[in-house]
DNA sequence: TTGTAGGCGTTATCAG
DNA sequence: CTGATAACGCCTACAA
């Protein structure tokens, strides 16, 4: 009989992972304790603690997430939401925000929304249905659900790579607009008043949009018309880059600088160039934004838009950890983006293109 | 008496993350209806549907990932431990992983090892922890316990950018060491004989190792000392690419050839060159691994071994999804690394440098 | 089609 | 210092 109903019990009940109980018996205590040891070995006896620290390795025993999550109502998970992991232009921040979680204890889970609001939602969905505590977020651009939802879940967030004071939620960054202006108003100091832009596509994407901005109201300030402004829209990657700056190239009144909303557009603009035979910066200026690493390897280095990546990481995570504890983050922060002045910037050519 | 306890109730319960029950309760139906009509809702009346999710969506409720995984012992999450995030190398890869995840309805949760076995034995736990049904690694390099620990728990997992069928672990990938073999034949009939190889640390990185070993038998086969090579190991980062490029280059014999393990390392190099006065490559050959974005718009464009990153991603998806599916995920399966022969690659100086 | 009830693995509150 | 035991929020037979 016996052994009927072992095989049974082996049957019915799959010998998964191991779980506190299992710990418990095999060290001969109670599953409380077995507890206490992993999250306050001090309340325990040292005798018994190493016992069944034991029986863990033995075990190869991993606490289940889920079933604690579920008891403490806590998770030290924060979740971060990025439009693209393939271009590389939040690498370095995020790689700041993790850096400043893991002193804190905090483990960070990322997804991405693909430029996409509707796909940012069940991101955010998702993130916070797997107990993330907070979330860090890019930009203000996403549907009135999702802030809904974050309000009735009382999820605490923060807004990066993006700074408006007219808005009343929480963020850390830089004026896109801005500094985007900033770097245009270099461009028509070189003379040049035949300008292309290349930007990522401005629906859902308020940085995209205030850097659009940016160069129009440069434009508008020197009292330059709108028209001689030459704008392509087109999605982050290299090859839309080239394609985007062939097609402003043959256009009847070529552009005699060509600025890129984001430096990996430009990136395929100085590429095409190249092969297009034109010279960067004698027959034709293209800056950049953001300034991520390839920037400085590209030939001729790009001039751009130097953005506090770090720092905006950094001060990301420190805000929501303080949010998370309750504590009062402060008030948003403006960072300062600064124009990265290298060799893809000159002066515009005696006679413009034709 | 009844308002008593109702008061008592909300002073005790403090109105968190609204609930199943809040939601039942809202639409009048049991917890039961509500849960099915999130999971399988055509078995539920598309009158009560439509009331049900009207109280979903009234109090922005989301099921509570930890309370799901516990009740149904699944949680449609792989994760993937890759060991940067910050290079891009993995990138490409990873977003078809993703892909192909998404199809099968899985969400991908990544975490990053910084090209450490320890700290990638705490992502694994972590990450299974978190009900993680699979994983994805990256090559074999990781602690005993990291392998007796997923063996405990019987987590699939498959090994990735790398083949090796001496190995009795599922893997998806291609042979680091033959790729570059054959690279540096190409570079021999070049008649370069001065090699300098720029490698990541070799240390926890398998691939790395094999592709030193790469150059060191394609040397031997060719009967070339092994002191013909120069070899400086040094972090994946464009800087240290480029200090190491220098370094090489300040030697007494120089290298008129320097390979590189990594695109990122070479695209340091190509820049450092250039800051130097060496064209590429007239007076110095670079070569790269991996063929990432970077490679191809570098300037001179980098010959490099091309690494199937999207067939490596998709593959693993699809092992993956077979295992936990407890299907038959078929053997290991080798992908071919093949050589994108482009400029940085040149014929040996007549007078090689002194 | 809908409701009832038991259990998933941990934590936390009480007693001992 | 340790051991019962009641939540935690959801899923899923089983019943109705």
């Amino acid at each position: 009989m016996k052994p009927a109903i072992t095989r049974i019990h082996a049957i019915e009940h799959d010998p998964g992972s191991p779980t506190l109980a299992d710990v418990a018996q095999l060290a001969g205590v109670s599953t409380a304790t077995v507890s206490r040891c992993l999250n306050t070995p001090d309340r325990v006896s040292e005798d018994t603690r190493r016992r069944v620290l034991d029986a863990v390795r033995q075990l190869g025993y991993a606490p289940n997430f889920g079933a604690r999550a579920l008891a403490s109502r806590r998770t030290d998970t924060f979740g971060a939401i990025i439009p693209t992991m393939e271009a590389a232009i939040f690498a370095r921040g995020l790689q700041a925000f993790q850096d400043e979680l893991g002193r804190h204890g905090i483990t960070l889970l990322v997804a991405s929304s693909s430029y996409s609001p509707e796909l940012e939602e069940e991101q955010i969905r998702a993130l916070v249905a797997r107990g993330a505590d907070a979330l860090l977020l890019i930009g203000h651009d996403r549907t009135p659900e999702s802030y809904a939802f974050l309000a009735k879940q009382r999820t605490p967030h923060v807004h990066a790579w993006t700074f408006d004071a007219s808005r009343e939620f929480q963020s850390i960054g830089f004026d896109n607009g801005k500094a985007m202006a900033r770097l245009t108003h270099k461009v028509l100091d070189l003379g040049h008043r035949n300008i292309g832009l290349i930007s990522a596509p401005r629906v859902g994407n308020d940085r995209a949009r205030q850097r659009c901005e940016g160069v129009r109201e440069a434009l508008a300030t020197r009292g330059l018309p709108p028209d001689s402004l030459r704008l392509i829209e087109t999605p982050y990657s290299i090859a839309n880059g080239a394609a985007a700056f062939e097609e402003l190239m043959s256009q009847d009144t070529r552009p005699t600088a060509v600025m890129c909303g984001n430096d990996v557009l430009a990136a395929g603009a100085l590429s095409r160039a190249r092969k297009m035979g034109l010279r960067v910066p004698q027959d034709v200026s293209v800056t950049g934004y953001d300034d991520i690493d390839i920037a400085e390897i590209v030939t001729p280095a790009l001039t751009t838009v130097h953005v506090p990546h770090r720092a905006m990481g950094r001060g990301a995570a420190r805000m929501l950890v303080a949010m998370r504890n309750g504590e009062d983050p402060g008030p948003s922060v403006e960072l300062e983006a600064t124009i990265a002045e290298r060799e893809s910037l000159g002066p515009a050519p005696v006679t413009p293109g034709h």
